[in-house]
DNA sequence: GTCTATACTTCGATAGAC
DNA sequence: GTCTATCGAAGTATAGAC
């Protein structure tokens, strides 16, 4: 989370702080590790206050990692709505990692932390996270009928390795380092779509 | 851990059964909810008696995640040293793959777990990981100074990107699954060299 | 080398006063 | 809406018999 939104939190009101302290903590910690007493205690109140807002710290789990998938998946939606085929997917790369890298404690729960939920809410975690890859796989099948992407392999692996090399960015990406979110997403959007390899480079790099 | 393996655990000896069924443990419930208790049941004997083998639960994730490293660096060192640089990259990436997907409870278990880990020992960890991606960008970089990749991004980033793609392949691969190790190498080995896009392809297709 | 028994700690959640 | 106090469950690890 950017610094300038990490303070934010510490003005809003309790009920609204509750979910990003949460998220953080679970990113640095884990779900298992974290004690109510702990979220409490950074939050300024007793443990037993918590359960005013709160029926039990799963639901913090499951809100955290159900309200990240909402958002990302509206997010690229939205941006992709309307965009010309032959660019949608790009538009729908850096729009994703945007959205993981801005809402990144959500997001590296999420990733990290759904076994932890209950079969049922695991499930229906699991079915967001179905939806939305099946957005992103439902863009590449439509470039791939386009003739902008590649079409010996198929969707379903173009999907899951695009969506590897992004996710697992939100782990290592440094929102103080050299590379503005924008800059990575124009790095990644490079490599998958033109690949590492120096061979047959075309005259229009997206680097310049 | 493909099926041939699995079975054969149970006709190790008790000292060689521990890490692979805790390694497998850690990955599917995580480090800090599997218990001795249940962990010790899993191998037939009684929570104290695995005391006998190990001073603690810790010692455990560190070894997984210790020789998950050792194993995969030099599987990637002993199969590079001596190829050409125009292959080197090629060769690391299945080698890579391979690796991880063959002892994928312990990769998995490195990649989530290590911040359960002690101060120290998460440290130590980090600085073998460290060594290890040390490893791969080189390789990326002498590829460059030879023209065989792209220059024009930072082999620091490719190396992430190349990771990212790899590594969280582990979390989703079928070993029953339609695409066996050698051919979802294939798959990211194209992505990753050749990239998606249908422009501009060569006519000695890696997929054919 | 394996067992039983248990000491000691920590946790999630609740009860009930204010 | 926040507090104090505490229950009951579960965990890691140890002690000591066999």
């Amino acid at each position: 989370m950017p610094r300038e939104l990490r303070t934010a939190i510490s003005e809003l009101a309790l009920a609204d702080r509750i979910l990003p302290v949460a998220a953080a903590m679970f990113r640095r910690l884990g779900y298992a590790r974290t004690s109510t007493r702990e979220l409490a205690n950074r939050l300024g109140i007793q443990t037993g206050s918590l359960y005013h807002y709160i029926r039990g710290k799963e639901d913090l789990l499951f809100q955290i990692c159900s309200s990240a998938l909402t958002h990302i998946e509206e997010a690229v939606r939205k941006a992709t709505a309307g965009v010309p085929v032959e660019r949608k997917l790009e538009v729908a790369i850096k729009r994703h990692l945007i959205s993981a890298l801005t809402d990144s404690d959500s997001h590296a729960t999420m990733l990290m932390e759904l076994r932890a939920l209950s079969a049922e809410r695991k499930a229906a975690v699991i079915r967001q996270r179905d939806q939305y890859e099946e957005l992103i796989r439902t863009i590449i099948e439509e470039s791939q009928a386009a003739g902008v992407v590649r079409a010996d392999i198929e969707a379903k692996y173009l999907t899951l390795s695009l969506l590897n090399m992004l996710n697992w960015s939100i782990f290592w990406f440094d929102p103080d380092g050299p590379l503005t979110e924008n800059e990575l997403a124009t790095v990644m959007t490079t490599v998958f779509l033109d690949g590492a390899s120096a061979k047959r480079r075309g005259p229009a790099s997206r680097l310049e």
